[in-house]
DNA sequence: GTTTAAAGTTAGTTTTAATTAACTTTCCTG
DNA sequence: CAGGAAAGTTAATTAAAACTAACTTTAAAC
């Protein structure tokens, strides 16, 4: 199963909306990343086949090991870049959403060199 | 006009390829974006429309002013990006293909403000 | 100057990722 | 527990950007 960087999205507001309100339905997500409901149902049933959702038995959406993963993975990119272009400058609603793009573009290998040529 | 992320490519590829060549043809911007023919056809025959690009007798194609513009534009960044990851010891190729990536998802002030941040 | 190869176009398809419209299911309130 | 709102789903559509197959046009070589 691929994940595309939709997907990547997705799940980074699973956990940010997790560690929120302690619980993530398909409409609350739907109004976090301000998209149609049918969108968010679509993408969730496209994530929970792919092994990265579960869903209970209240229509909560569950982050599995390998979801999980993913979306900390994006996440810490979010916050790195968040916060370096907010150090130099940049207003933090355009730093939020120009992070949100270049976390999904970034190698590993590169994200790991950029984290050493600053954080130190 | 919209001139999107892929209209962006071909014309910075155009303005490369001029730069190294003297002149592009599409079957040039073919072989070196890696795209097929009919890709190619379909973008320049948008990009004109869009009045970024000019198609002259011999086929070569010609940047208007305003598909210079776009062009500059993104071949400053992609050389900026480019150079700013090998320095912190990215690979050249993968630099390459990255700053290909960021160069299109980065707005005009934060891309100024990165420029004051590292330039000096 | 034909023939062949190279270049370019047209038409239809695919994929990703969103939409709207309409429907169903669930749940809360009176 | 009926009725309406909230939540979720299904189906069909749209858009961007690529593709292949098949065709046409242009140019080059013999």
């Amino acid at each position: 199963m691929n994940i595309h960087s939709s997907g990547e999205d997705y799940l980074e507001a699973i956990l940010i909306l997790k560690n929120k309100n302690g619980y993530v339905r398909s409409i609350d997500l739907a109004r976090f990343m301000n998209y149609s409901k049918p969108s968010i149902s679509q993408a969730v049933s496209l994530l929970r086949d792919g092994g990265f959702v579960d869903v209970d038995e209240h229509g909560h959406l569950l982050l599995t090991d390998a979801g999980k993963d993913i979306a900390d993975r994006i996440y810490e990119r979010h916050i790195f870049f968040k916060e370096k272009l907010i150090s130099i400058g940049v207003d933090p609603e355009i730093a939020e959403e120009e992070a949100c793009r270049i976390e999904h573009i970034i190698s590993d290998d590169t994200f790991n060199k950029l984290k050493s040529a600053f954080n130190k």
